[in-house]
DNA sequence: GCTCTTGTAAACATTT
DNA sequence: AAAATGTTTACAAGAG
């Protein structure tokens, strides 16, 4: 419902106490000063207090995001145990030979699909570093692309997996006669019992889903407390995607039997799993590494001069802290894929802003050219970000690239109007004025554009982008390598939902986002997300002999029959919008803006 | 000057 | 009934 998460964040600022993914913690801990800083001395003042508390709740975040990757270990774990085939043994029985044929077919197609990917990744990798939007020290920690961008061969996807795993492969693995093949087959055809498994989480022994790769995991199931599941909660299937309802226990389990039993998509999605894990824990890492830089950097800064941030390069100005540990280009879309978007020249209109010039209110008609697009500096990225959280300044960026921001930051990839209010307000001193004509603006834009696709949810709408529909509107140079896109494209029939999302994901990327640090990596944490989200939802409609996916009806469309915005399908639309984000799974957790409509000034004197 | 894009304002309908 | 949300139209201004 529009009034909840309006009135959650206006009546109680404890929402953003329990937001359910790590990225919520460390968003907020990102904003930490803002409400401590005052509109004169926004950045630097940061005393031992506040470094304390700052440190406090970047613990905090590592600590959900160490809970996080345990459930996603957990998850996998039941997943593979469910691929397994342990829990449908009438499956495997029937057909043991054939499913052993069919899953070793599959394994051959997905390892191939994720060097392509990999290939692809590391393409735009290359690309970027060509335009110089990617400097790559060599003494440098890894980018985030790396892992996937490097090319990973198959035995570095295998020690991969033994990390995320942490145990169950060593028997497996050299049970196996082809190594290379190894992710898909630990996952595939564990049968091997594991122990160590037990004694590398803390988790396992507490809720019993470990011993799920033991057989007898029939009878330590009945041990399980009920709601201990770690593929059920809240009366819902957690199997990524489905969230089914399941009332009881039983019933769960049923579902459980039925629709995640061994089969191509329980095997994909378990596969696509195990990478998020490994990209979680990779970003927990890079995580771990940025505070460290943080901590390290305000330790230097609190002892130096203040000085107040002047944003004299605004193209790198919205960024969020990156820059103390990695280069990678987060920044709002100004990149030359958006030869369009607005931007601010750094040797024209307000080179230097200072708080007495800040407000300036009333109509400002400003285009920024591509050619003063620039590759961005990540020097004083941050100082920058606090700037525009602090300062009256208008944001040097259009509506719709605001908007979009604000949907791609959410972990959902999905924002309720008043998330987008929030969303403007909470990183835009700007917009903590003049409420009413820039809200105007934005539900203007987000009707008017194509590119925001309102999904109907149980509690609502939500807003999303269609990552195609926005690419549309501004000519992008290509990034990647298309021959290599387009021999993707014809190689398999998961390829096309795997391509669809790899492509849109690198079409994001091409875009940098303005993300959190929460975020730590966006692009791989999307292309995760993007990769699990086709799985689940595409391939229950084109996993037939379809080899080319159909156009003009895009994932989301066809996973969730939802009103979105009616228009006649012009063939302009026939290949189809294509659309990341999951639906009607809106978490209420989620809702952690706070509505500085009601506490504008509050929010400064705090 | 034309076209396109964007911002602003406003009217109106629908939903909560 | 009021507020929020969503759609649409109109107009102005900047930029190519």
């Amino acid at each position: 419902m529009m009034q909840d998460s309006g009135t959650e964040a206006k009546s109680n600022g404890s929402a953003i106490q329990n937001g359910p993914s790590s990225s919520n913690h460390l968003l907020e801990c990102s904003s930490l000063r803002e409400g401590r800083s005052n509109g004169e001395t926004p950045a630097v003042d940061v005393g031992a207090a506040d470094l304390t508390h700052i440190q406090q709740q970047q613990q905090q975040a590592i600590q959900v995001a160490r809970q996080l990757l345990l459930q996603q270990q957990q998850q996998q774990q039941q997943q593979q145990q469910q691929v397994s085939g342990l829990k449908s043994p009438k499956r495997n029985d029937k057909q043991p030979a054939l499913q052993q044929q069919q899953v070793a077919t599959q394994q051959l197609a997905f390892q191939q699909q994720l060097l392509q990917m990999q290939q692809l990744q590391h393409q735009h990798l290359l690309t970027l570093q060509r335009q110089g939007l990617l400097t790559i020290q060599p003494g440098q920690p890894a980018l985030p692309l790396q892992p996937l961008a490097q090319g990973m061969i198959p035995t570095e996807l295998q020690q991969l997996w033994k990390e995320v795993t942490n145990a169950h492969t060593a028997e497996e693995t050299t049970g196996n006669n082809h190594s290379s093949l190894d992710l898909t087959t630990t996952c595939v055809s564990s049968s091997v019992p594991s122990k160590t498994s037990l004694l590398m989480n803390p988790h396992a022994s507490t809720n019993g889903q470990l011993p799920v790769h033991t057989p007898k995991r029939e009878s330590l199931s009945h041990e399980e407390p009920p709601h201990s599941h770690p593929l059920y909660g809240h009366g819902v299937c957690k199997w990524p995607g489905c969230e089914a309802v399941c009332e009881d226990f039983p019933s769960f389990l049923k579902h459980l039997n039925n629709e995640h039993a061994l089969d191509d998509r329980s095997t994909a999605q378990c596969r696509v799993q195990m990478q998020v894990v490994q990209q979680l824990e990779l970003q927990l890492a890079k995580d771990k590494e940025r505070l460290q830089a943080m901590m390290t950097h305000l330790h230097v800064k609190s002892t130096e001069p203040k000085a107040a941030p002047q944003p004299l390069n605004l193209v790198s100005s919205v960024t969020l802290s990156k820059s103390t540990s990695e280069a990678s280009p987060q920044s709002l879309p100004h990149t030359p894929t958006t030869p369009t978007t607005p931007i601010t020249p750094v040797t024209q209109g307000p080179s230097v802003i200072t708080t007495t010039s800040m407000h300036t209110v009333g109509p400002i008609r400003r285009r920024y050219s591509d050619k003063y697009n620039v590759p961005i500096s990540s020097a004083d990225i941050a100082q920058n970000q606090e700037f525009y959280k602090n300062a009256e300044v208008r944001p040097p960026f259009t509506y719709a690239s605001l908007i979009r921001q604000a949907i791609l930051e959410s972990p959902e990839k999905q924002l309720t109007l008043n998330e987008i209010y929030n969303w403007f307000t909470r990183m835009f001193a700007y917009f903590r004025r003049n409420a009413a004509t820039w809200k105007n603006a934005v539900r203007h834009n987000l009707s008017l554009h194509k590119c925001f696709v309102r999904v109907e949810n149980v509690k609502g709408a939500v807003w999303t982008v269609d990552e195609v529909e926005f690419q549309k509107r501004r000519p992008q140079k290509i990034s990647g390598n298309p021959s290599l896109i387009k021999n993707m494209q014809s190689s398999h029939a998961y390829c096309t939902p795997l391509n669809a999302a790899l492509q849109a994901s690198m079409a994001e990327n091409s875009i940098p986002l303005y993300t959190t640090a929460s975020m730590g990596n966006p692009t791989l944490g999307n292309l995760a997300n993007a990769i699990r989200e086709e799985l689940n939802g595409v391939m229950e409609h084109t996993n037939s002999n379809e080899s080319d996916s159909s156009p003009g009806r895009s994932p989301m469309q066809a996973m969730h029959p939802v009103h979105v915005k009616e228009e006649p399908l012009d063939p302009e639309e026939a290949e189809g919008p294509l659309s990341l984000v999951t639906t009607a799974n809106h978490s209420p957790d989620f809702d952690h803006d706070r509505d500085y409509e009601d506490e504008p000034v509050n929010e400064d004197m705090e």
